[in-house]
RNA sequence: GAUUCCGUAGCUCAGCUGGUAGAGCAACGGCCUUUUAAGCCGUGGGUCCUGGGUUCGAAUCCCAGCGGGAUCACCA
């Protein structure tokens, strides 16, 4: 790929900076004794500190103003304007290092260390008075320039394909981005803190499984290649935390990268992160008091407060949370009151309320549809949808009450799932039944029924303790606490499909036809990824399309004659 | 997967019913010792996403492809 016209440059400048001895890229440490942040917050109510002070950061724009000028610098608690003088930097006559190495070589994306004092320019504007400055790393490339003026940016840089694809980009440019994974750490952080507080323990499960269990989702599928197996990466961790339960631990917890190959779009995406809680000797009712007080106390530790605006809703995140079962759920928001109906039932009034059914959809996904359509939506604030029936839930324990429904709640917020939770189902031979149940909705045709593992059934014969467990989607969480309604927005690195790959046409490809090598790049630049492609086009033509390319780039090399063209061929 | 919109300079974007590709910033050259989204003056920079088609002539119209966004479907 020819270099655009401003990398040639930053690569010339490359090559003058060692030729001045200055290395661009050194090795040594550059020790740094303050910050953008601390200057601007400290340096106002005491004027006599940071008079010595050593500090590194990006170039992120320049004035250049004869021989003094202002350059932003940027670290990573923010930004601040350096004062570069030119009789300052260049203590004695020799004024290269201002003239010619500022001034000419180094440019906007540059990371250099800068050491002097902190002052107040006449505009008001906390600065650093710059002594002494090193190039710590060249940039080849050039950045973005964005700006910005209060609080209206100019030229932004938007574009959704080169901010995920290019995400350090994004990081250096928008300022605004790094604060949404700065607070997407403090919300995994405050999780972390409330369950150790507790005393539960953080374990790691495996995310290479031979049956992919704990939930019902197309799972990506690879080979081990020692032990000739197909081997599926996680769709969730459940059954495995569990097994720990069985195992005597009290309470365990993962923060896990889960994968499912599904589609993909605004709130999915195809690897995820799950935080999965499972606690001994207690019920989804402990759970529903556990979950929102983890949700009012991450709010409490990342905003200060328990209302967040998400969109055109504010949300309060304080508990505790309205409890409303499923079915409670669709009466209020159909009319349809499908408690003790049967399946044939249930169908025609899903059928009555506009939704499209078919004879593979059991009681469960009947009621989860109607949910889906006509009640999801309407849950803003926190609330627990409670009570599902039992065979949306192959992994709950039966409702005390009724045996048609189950012990689970789902946290809707905003209109969405957030959380889902379980009274664990630990009888043994309730589990394997449901498993085969499973199997059997499968076999009706309904291609998200869950995969049977008979380990884990093995595993509650030896008994585990009654227990509940929650599963939360810290992607969404940390969606609704940076007011953020794509999921690329909190992922650094979205999935995106891979870059077309550009192959690189190598000179000695076109020598090997008979090209002089200086023909060899000019061939190249002038837009032949092979001979292949050359030799498609007729001789005249390429003859023309190189010799108005020398002329163009005034080259200084024999124009071409037809005949050598020819030769090629 | 469906529908729809978009792809033009390093970046952000103009470019009309088809007629020699434009602006601002960035870059380069010059001036300039406290400026502030852009100091002042000047100069260069393009595979108009790719490939076909229509046409005397295509960034523009048509078809196909690639990439991306949005909406929908799917994701218990």
């Amino acid at each position: 790929m020819a270099l655009s016209e401003q990398e040639q440059i930053r690569r010339n400048s490359l090559l003058e900076l060692r030729k001045l001895g200055i290395d661009p890229y050194p090795a040594a440490e550059y020790k740094v004794n303050a910050n953008a942040k601390e200057i601007k917050e400290k340096y106002p109510n005491e004027e006599s500190l940071f008079q010595d002070i050593s500090f590194a950061g990006r170039i992120m724009s320049r004035r250049i103003m004869g021989a003094a000028s202002f350059v932003e610098l940027k670290d990573s608690t923010g930004r601040i304007q350096a004062y570069i003088k030119r009789d300052e930097i260049c203590g004695g006559e020799d004024k290269t290092m201002y003239n010619i190495v500022f001034k000419r070589l180094m440019d906007i994306g540059d990371i250099v260390g800068v050491k002097g004092r902190v002052f107040i320019t006449k505009m008001g504007e906390i600065s650093i008075y710059v002594k002494e400055l090193t190039l710590l790393s060249k940039a080849l490339k050039p950045l973005p320039i964005v700006k910005e003026k209060d609080g209206k940016t100019y030229d932004a840089f938007t574009d959704p394909e080169m901010r995920y694809r290019q995400r350090y980009v994004d990081l250096i440019v928008n300022d605004k981005v790094s604060d949404v994974f700065v607070k997407r750490s403090q919300i995994i952080q405050s999780m972390r803190n409330f369950f150790n507080r507790q005393g539960y323990l953080e374990v790691e499960t495996p995310i290479l499984q031979a049956i992919p269990g704990g939930a019902a989702a197309r799972p990506f599928k690879t080979h081990h290649n020692s032990l000739d197996i197909p081997m599926y990466l996680r769709i969730a961790n459940e059954l495995y935390l569990k097994r720990l339960i069985v195992g005597g631990y009290e309470g365990v917890y993962e923060f896990a990268k889960d994968f499912r190959n599904e589609g993909m779009d605004r709130t999915h995406n195809p690897e995820f992160t799950v935080l999965e809680i499972y606690v001994a000797y207690k019920d989804y009712k402990w759970m529903m008091n556990f979950t929102e007080q983890m949700l009012e106390t991450i709010a409490m530790e990342v905003h200060g407060t328990t209302k967040m605006i998400f969109g055109e809703n504010e949300i309060n995140f304080q508990a505790p949370y309205a409890r409303v079962p499923i079915l409670e759920a669709i009466k209020t928001h159909t009319g349809y009151d499908l408690n003790g109906k049967s399946e044939e039932e249930m169908r025609a009034a899903a059928r009555d309320l506009g939704l499209t059914v078919d004879d593979t959809m059991g009681k469960g996904k009947l009621i989860d549809e109607i949910f889906g359509e006509k009640c999801e939506h309407k849950y803003i604030q926190p609330t627990f949808i409670t009570d599902y029936p039992v065979e949306m839930s192959p992994l709950c324990k039966r409702h005390r009450e009724n045996p048609d429904l189950t012990e689970r709640f789902e946290l809707m917020v905003n209109g969405k799932e957030l959380a889902n939770a379980y009274t664990e189902l630990n009888d043994p031979i309730d589990q394997l039944q449901r498993f085969e149940d499973q199997v059997k909705l499968m076999e009706r045709g309904d291609d998200e029924a869950m995969f049977i593992d008979l380990d884990f059934v093995r595993s509650l014969e030896y008994a585990m303790p009654p227990t509940s467990g929650m599963g939360i989607g810290i992607d969404r969480l940390v969606m609704f606490m940076t007011n953020n309604s794509s999921i690329q927005e909190v992922l650094f690195f979205p999935q995106m499909k891979p870059e077309p790959k550009k192959v690189l046409p190598k000179p000695e490809d076109f020598i090997a036809i008979g090209l002089a090598e200086e023909w060899a790049n000019v061939v190249i630049d002038a837009g032949f990824n092979s001979p292949d492609e050359l030799k498609e086009t007729k001789a005249t033509k390429v003859h023309q399309v190189l010799n108005g390319y020398r002329k163009k780039n005034k080259l200084n090399i024999p124009a071409l004659a037809l005949t050598e063209v020819q030769a090629w061929y």
